[in-house]
DNA sequence: GTTGTAATTGTTATATCATAACAAAAGTTT
DNA sequence: AAACTTTTGTTATGATATAACAATTACAAC
């Protein structure tokens, strides 16, 4: 079983993501803790050390491969730790999760108001964060046309990411 | 015998009935037999019982509850019993899984190729499905442009069914 | 109707995901 | 420091799902 451990950073294409993953990590943390102050939130080691473990993998983690990351660097390795900081990062809106993998990948939009969509490419298994208001406005309507006020919603696309669908261009991760 | 295709079925609670639910059951396993002898697929007893379980507790179902259920009636009580029948239910398209319910739902559209979107009450916990055609349109054409080939999608609404918004008019479970 | 084959089901065990309950420690306020 | 709140440690269990292999059943070919 060939696994990828937090060293690998890649985001799996030239094209489609062509920044420097560091800083995508390094703002999200910046982020985090602006947000933690701002609402009275205790971003504490373990929480903090998670988000980061997360964003990392830059790919949606399972709680348990959280866990056992966590455990490697001296942190308690009971499930309730990692479910823990789960709630925390899931509930101040730094991370979510990603229902149809049962696992957790950081926001990138933290920041600011936004509805989430993911696209899940089947292949490699990277996942995107999309941002679909329009799409959003409309879903409001329609489900108000039933009569339903809708509050949230998960909305988790599958198929093949650009790199995927060019196996020439791209190698796979 | 046609199938009631229709949307926004009275999904409410044992006791508000607006429609007769037997009929809805009877005519999504009229639908189901008459798909797997199209497809050469064998709705055998377990199969049959369980689509019809699920169908008679009209809101997503989990595994075992289902399992439990089944027991009862003299199959067999290990989890593969359950497992089984729920994946020919779903690959056949006969039953659709709620991801972030963790439980499945008779599919209201087996008979004509259509796309889920699930309402889902926060209060009464009832299930819509829906088939938004034109949202389904917008989706793939955003996605697409992100470069993503899109393939299948999950979305799972949460909020207010209509009935819940007005405690006056309806009762909850 | 027996035989061969594939599909289905039975059975045991285990993997994976998540939470309950209560004790201990650390942070915060006074 | 005392009182209080939040966070973390610890043990146990609940909930969801699959692997692996044996036994049985359905069904077609003979």
């Amino acid at each position: 079983m060939k696994k990828n451990t937090s060293d690998n950073h890649d985001h799996h294409g030239e094209q489609s993501v062509s920044h420097n993953h560091n800083d995508c990590i390094d703002s999200a943390l910046a982020t985090a803790e602006i947000l933690c102050v701002e609402q009275g939130q205790r971003l504490t080691k373990v929480r903090r050390r998670a988000l980061e473990l997360i964003w990392e993998s830059h790919r949606p983690l399972g709680a348990y491969q959280l866990l056992a990351k966590l455990a490697e660097e001296g942190f308690n390795s009971a499930p309730p730790t990692v479910y823990r900081a789960l709630d925390f990062l899931l509930n101040a809106g730094l991370i979510h999760k990603v229902e149809s993998m049962n696992a957790y990948l950081g926001c990138s939009h933290a920041d600011k108001d936004h509805q989430g969509y993911f696209l899940i490419c089947d292949d490699c298994h990277n996942v995107m964060e999309s941002d679909y208001q329009d799409i959003h406005s409309a879903l409001i309507a329609k489900a108000a046309q039933q009569g339903f006020e809708l509050r949230a919603k998960t909305i988790e696309l599958t198929g093949l990411c650009a790199d995927c669908k060019m196996p020439s261009e791209g190698g796979r991760t």
